[in-house]
DNA sequence: TATTTGACTAATTCTTTTAAATATTCAAGA
DNA sequence: TCTTGAATATTTAAAAGAATTAGTCAAATA
């Protein structure tokens, strides 16, 4: 099976894979996973169609690719910002901005991961699992920091990191869930969301503190 | 619109009604809503179908009676066993063990109520947004207490307890949504959502302590 | 040998049709 | 005011066919 080794290649390898990707991202950025075809990606690059299938095994590893790829470039765009930050809170208050600034810039590539409940693609499966677990270290490790400090009592960081995570993540799939009117919610809508995860997020590390 | 009249009337207005509030409940609860059919609620109680259409206007109506039912009788479990307690932490659990018991009582009751995203007929809409209401006041209650005892300091009630609820909530629905394999979650699935709302629940109100 | 393609096949989704199941109505009786 | 059997109206399910889209491959190119 080489979807796998095509999925973590170097990205340097190819030139021309990478046109593949930035072009797949355009198009499942804009219309999402199942209203973007083959024919339409290899159409913008003036590529044939079986060209897309010489860089990737198929659709759903595009995708995954792509997926992978922008997770990536979010993480790298957060750990760069995380770098001078040394406070528990502001920390996570970077976090959260960053993460609703990629959701809106990539909703319907991204709502297809959080749609598709039952019968996910193995490989689909593992890129989220990795980027929910990246997600997870991260702030097991600026939990760790804050109790390094002094800040924060915490007994266990893992658990902890995890609980704030759920609460996090479960917050924002409940209000958009509700969105009864369309399929793409508004900015103000979004930063509501922000918002309520701050407030939260702030009352939790009180929450925490020495 | 009788709709409302009837959803209203108080419990002890018919005998008949109650009967098939409570057939209804059982089908419901066992199979949801969708695979429940009126000739079965009917049949179970030796009644003609069309009498069931005398006391209930329709299908939709009759669901949304059992849902009320439910959820009035949680509401005053709930009020009886949080009657001796003083202590937030406390009465927090105490909401929430009892809302998971109910939730796995009647799981395929609530679930079509969790799943239905769009399209949600008016009057079910009424009932979940009424419900949400109601655990909203309670906890709004609680913390009002909470402050008033010195415990907590609190600046804007009505959005903590909203904030606590959504992530309690939130967290509920993200466990349960990437359960992959079966339709129900089993009972240490439920007894680790419980463990993790309990956990994040009492972070949440140590953060608001004085 | 590594890329690239047009033309082909396979799989999936979309429509339409029809049949079956189920919800809902109603005239008439108790 | 209740209650029912029988009739009708809606909704769902299944089947069939058409159309779109995913995926393959032998041959061409560089």
């Amino acid at each position: 099976m080489n979807k796998l080794i095509l999925l973590f290649m170097p990205k340097s390898a190819d030139e021309k894979r990478i046109k593949i990707l930035e072009s797949a991202k355009r198009r499942f950025a804009h219309y999402g996973m199942s209203k973007t075809t083959m024919a339409e990606i290899a159409k913008d690059l003036s590529f044939s169609k079986a060209l897309l299938y010489y860089y990737f095994p198929d659709k759903n590893s595009l995708y995954c690719a792509v997926l992978d790829y922008v997770i990536t470039e979010q993480e790298e765009d957060i750990l760069e910002k995380l770098k001078p930050i040394n406070n528990t809170e502001k920390a996570i208050m970077i976090i959260l901005e960053k993460r609703m600034e990629y959701i809106k810039r990539y909703y319907n590539l991204f709502e297809y991961t959080f749609n598709t409940s039952k019968d996910v693609p193995e490989d689909l499966g593992k890129v989220i699992i990795c980027s929910f677990e990246k997600q997870h270290e991260q702030i097991t490790s600026i939990l760790k920091n804050g109790a390094k400090s002094g800040a924060l009592v915490i007994d266990n960081y893992e658990e902890t990191a995890r609980l704030l995570l759920f609460s996090l993540m479960g917050m924002r799939l409940i209000v958009i869930k509700d969105l009864k009117h369309s399929f793409f919610p508004t900015k103000e809508e979004f930063d509501a969301i922000l918002e309520m995860q701050k407030k939260m997020a702030q009352i939790f590390i009180k929450g925490l503190s020495a």
